[in-house]
RNA sequence: UGGGGGAUCGUCUAGUGGUAGGACUGCGGACUCUGACUCCGCCAACCUAGGUUCGAAUCCUAGUCCCCCAACCA
């Protein structure tokens, strides 16, 4: 059980523009906070009421220095502050000011109310903090109705208290607001809520902070808060993650209090194990590579029988079209194949993923030299993939129709940083020293299998043997299919040949 | 002599006086109509130095290193 609540407590940070993508995202994630959103501001008259129990109390005070002034008189981390000479205003004489701040009558900077607490103290939020300040600006939920804000110090805990809150959950930086937020409870005697303090969530190969995410947006290094690169809710939503996913890793991070850096293989980990379970597979080329079967029919078509997901024996199957023209993944023919390698080759017979086996003749090639097009024969007897006599191949490999294919965008993500720790760079300040400028690569003519036509946006399937695909939310249309990689499958093959290159170079 | 917090495999975390455990990564193997998945195995840690104790990651003392704080931001 949850609250959603928004500390909209400045309006000048037009917090209007989030509050919808916030709730969008938090729902998106499974939680339902019922009727219970709320908004600091619901309580600006409570907080304001609370305002004038303090000066009451003789414990706030009206302070009419400049935020300069404000700054020079709080002294430094070493050194203790002095007192501000408004410090010790009678009673009578706050009240009537700070009815006159919220009346409107002083421009905005002109004055503040402080809490009057101890100038010396080590802890910096305790001298005197400002607990409102005057802002002649409208507010999203407000309007104009209010020209003074309370700060965030002085409105959260409060409004914790108000709501009843036990525990309140907040990040490392807060530790130091604590006593301020016990303070202001005890002074109030209210409800007394406690605040706990957590580590914030590191990911190596990206930003979780906001500041700096928002500066690649501006800058249009990504394309948005929900660019499928982004950490963010929207972004990882995007790019195919599931809520499952995100909350079965969350679990297994735990919360602690010890800053730590969480390797990105960890979440992608649990994005992988929860797709794996519910994404249907279908057949998807991503660089074609034309395959004419010479011994088969010019005009036959077949529709074969493909298991829509071995994980799930409940979803069924479907039927592919089988023809004369193939297309098949590029990189699954070697014409020169290393060791170990167990696809396609001249000479060879592989199988085609619930098709037939089949074996490369000929290789045709462009004036270039590059490898356009395999002329290869079928062995009618092994419909379906199997071999009546027992035979085996090692290579399995996937495939679509060229005259049924359906063409379409298929966008590959990479992290967006090539370094771990894009904060921590060596030598150099800047986080966007190390982002990664293949973090994005663009497949524009894409061949998938026709069952795709109905594809719904945002629905998740795996391309057998590449990896986890989702229908991009936004740019895809009935004409255009675009597809955003989740993340692809883990390749051993991959590993295999990066260590015979290692051991080459030895 | 400012205040606050933290330190356990490469990474994230359990363990508060009694065999340092799990997950991720990596490596090896089995299986396989996805070189996926699954299964099995291996590598791998208590910041340091003293002390208390039969016994210390845990208690004590002294250090070291890391993070946060000087918005009328949150």
């Amino acid at each position: 059980r949850c609250n959603l609540r928004f500390d909209d407590t400045n309006p000048a940070k037009e917090e209007v523009e989030y509050v919808d993508a916030i709730k969008e995202d938090i729902r998106w994630l499974g939680f339902d906070w019922e009727d219970r959103e709320f908004y600091a501001s619901d309580y600006f008259p409570q907080l304001y009421a609370f305002a004038v129990r303090l000066i009451e109390k003789g414990v706030a005070y009206v302070d009419d220095l400049s935020a300069n002034e404000i700054r020079a008189y709080r002294g430094t981390l070493t050194e203790p502050g002095r007192e501000s000479p408004h410090r010790s205003r009678p009673i009578e004489e706050n009240l009537e000011l700070f009815d006159r701040m919220r009346s409107g009558e002083f421009p905005d900077g002109s004055r503040v109310l402080r809490a009057k607490i101890d100038m010396a103290s080590g802890n910096l939020n305790m001298r005197d903090p400002v607990l409102y300040r005057i802002s002649h600006a409208p507010h999203h939920r407000t309007g104009n109705s209010w020209c003074i804000y309370p700060m965030y110090d002085f409105a959260h805990g409060q409004s914790d208290s108000i709501e009843h809150i036990t525990h309140s959950l907040c990040s490392l930086e807060f530790e130091d607001h604590r006593p301020l937020y016990n303070w202001f409870i005890e002074q109030l005697e209210i409800f007394p809520s406690e605040q706990t303090e957590f580590a914030r969530l590191n990911i190596t190969h990206t930003l979780l902070s906001k500041r700096k995410l928002l500066q690649l947006v501006n800058e249009g290094v990504v394309s948005g808060w929900d660019d499928p690169r982004m950490p963010t809710l929207s972004g990882l939503r995007r790019r195919g993650y599931t809520p499952t996913a995100i909350l079965n890793f969350c679990d297994a991070i735990g919360v602690a209090k010890a800053n730590s850096m969480v390797d990105v293989a960890m979440l992608e980990h649990f994005v992988r194990e929860d797709l794996n379970k519910i994404a249907p597979r279908v057949m998807g080329i991503l660089r074609p590579l034309r395959v004419v079967i010479e011994n088969y029919p010019e005009d036959q078509v077949e529709q074969l029988d493909a298991v829509n997901n071995p994980e799930d024996p409940a979803a069924g199957s479907r039927k592919v079209p089988f023809s004369r023209e193939l297309y098949v993944e590029a990189t699954d023919f070697m014409e020169d194949p290393p060791r170990k390698f167990f696809r396609l080759a001249p000479g060879r017979e592989v199988r085609l993923r619930y098709g037939y086996y089949i074996t490369c003749n000929e290789v045709v090639k462009s004036d270039s030299g590059e490898v356009i097009e395999l002329r290869c024969s079928y062995d009618p007897a092994t419909r379906g993939g199997y071999a009546p006599d027992g035979r085996k191949v090692r290579g399995t490999i996937h495939w679509v129709s060229a005259l049924h294919a359906l063409e379409a965008e298929v966008r590959l993500y990479d992290h967006l940083f090539t370094k771990p720790n894009p904060d921590k760079t060596e030598g150099d300040k800047d986080f966007r020293s190390n982002l990664n400028e293949n973090s994005l690569e663009v497949l524009s003519s894409c061949m998938v299998e026709p069952s795709l036509a109905q594809a719904e946006p945002g629905s998740r399937y795996q391309f057998e043997r590449l990896g986890y695909f989702v229908v991009d939310s936004k740019d895809s249309s009935p004409e255009k299919l675009v597809f955003n990689r989740t993340l692809s499958l883990r390749d051993s093959w991959a590993r295999i040949q990066k260590a015979q290159q290692k051991n080459q170079s030895k």
